[in-house]
DNA sequence: TAACGAAAGTTGTCGGACAACCTGACCATC
DNA sequence: GATGGTCAGGTTGTCCGACAACTTTCGTTA
């Protein structure tokens, strides 16, 4: 036993935490279904054993999580449409590897669109702003320097392509999760070389499918382009997922 | 003016909500970077103005967002990486008009994508459930009774058949966000026959599509079947988006 | 200088009080 | 009988003070 395995001490959770997420299960279960009121944050109280304190801050936050809609003098209630998405992550050292694979295929499935319609909509300024992330992602493989910010950018840009801004927020909300993994793969001066300059050589394939207006083209390129990226990091993508549209199956 | 537009109270939003948008302003406009301290929580009080109770509410809910981090004894932290990622289309009462056009069209990139990788991964456990919501809503349009619900359900069947959590979450979420115009399309004795008929049409198309493993028709059916629910409330999407996939232009 | 204990500081929880709001029951009027 | 007004009781929202649990800093001692 080394003395890694002495550091690993658990936390207790939050008691809101936890009433929050016995409230969540009973909605999941569908033991209370949208519309359904909770019971009051007294009888919450007493039931959980907790202060009210705690209750309302579960509460909020399942209201935050949009599961929940609370009206002064009423109660608390079971949203009907939830008012966000919440994508939670397993809380251990990241993503689960299945997690992983789903948000990725998830991922190359919209950004494979939003090449597509970029392809269409592009307008002069839009490419001239592509370019020039591209570029510095060319200058930061050049310099050994970090360019996931710009690898970032390069993607918000294609998404802004689109003129279509819920398009970009998703883009955005996605790419977050993976801001990470792309400052691993533009790791400094002893970084693997060969993965920055293989994604960059993907960037500009994209880049000019969608430049050059050819939709069809783009949207490969989009889907090839995460496929590599998933691989980077040790995702294998199935193979169901789409490259060959060029011809109906059938 | 209807009466309808005598009946659009708004509500003061909880001063919770407030502090905790404030701070995620700061947040994302860098003011605040990862791995920062944010004032204590009685600092925090003074300097909005409110109690304890309310700054430890928006605590809780950017904690829900993943934005902080907080540890008993120091402070509360910006996440150094999302521990969870929350996906908000609106605050408050809804997307403007003008806006509904962009959502639409974002439903219609991600369901055709969804329904193509159903067509791919379909087993026939998941053919059988998508037959059985179809059925249903057969028979709603034959009694006139509400088959909304069988169209979400519906919907949900065919992201389902993809066997990736996360997309069968965002088409849930999509989905939830839309069906007050479900409804409106099958409202009741009074409604106007064409529309859940067309609709019901352009999911058959869907079904069968999928069901006989034709990826690129599902992909191109359900692109059709969003812009008609998109013209029957109203919305004319674009004519760029899309449709012909069949051949590459260039 | 390093180690230890105490003091100070900070989040987590509890409980009580009151404000603001909502709902339903009851009564009066037309 | 239908409608409108009032009020009591109930519920969420906010505030306050106290204490528990934890962390950090400071002072003292060896």
């Amino acid at each position: 036993m080394g003395i890694n395995e002495l550091r690993k001490i658990t936390r207790a959770p939050r008691l809101s935490e936890e009433v929050a997420s016995a409230l969540e299960g009973k909605i999941t279960r569908g033991e209370l279904t949208p519309g359904d009121q909770l019971p009051t944050e007294k009888v919450l109280a007493e039931t959980f054993g907790v202060s009210r304190a705690v209750v309302r801050e579960a509460v909020a936050r399942l209201r935050a999580d949009g599961r929940i809609e609370t009206r002064q003098g009423s109660g608390a209630f079971v949203a009907l449409a939830p008012k966000s998405l919440n994508f939670r992550f397993w809380q251990g050292e990241g993503p689960a590897l299945v997690e992983l694979r789903d948000i990725f295929e998830l991922r190359a499935m919209i950004e494979a669109s939003v090449a597509e319609l970029a392809a269409r909509r592009r307008i002069p300024e839009d490419v001239a702003v592509m370019e020039r992330h591209l570029k510095a992602m060319d200058a930061a493989l050049a310099d050994g320097s970090d360019g996931s910010e710009s690898d970032d950018n390069f993607h918000l840009a294609i998404a802004s392509a689109t003129h279509n801004t819920y398009a970009y927020r998703l883009v955005e909300f996605l790419g977050r999760h993976f801001s990470d993994s792309r400052r691993l793969a533009w790791a400094g001066p002893g970084r693997d070389g060969a993965l920055p300059e293989e994604a960059q050589a993907e960037h500009r394939t994209m880049f000019e499918a969608i430049a050059s207006g050819s939709p069809a083209r783009a949207r490969r390129c989009a889907q090839e382009h995460l496929r590599g990226a998933a691989s980077r990091v040790g995702i294998d993508l199935a193979n169901d997922l789409g490259v060959e549209l060029m011809l109906d199956p059938k």
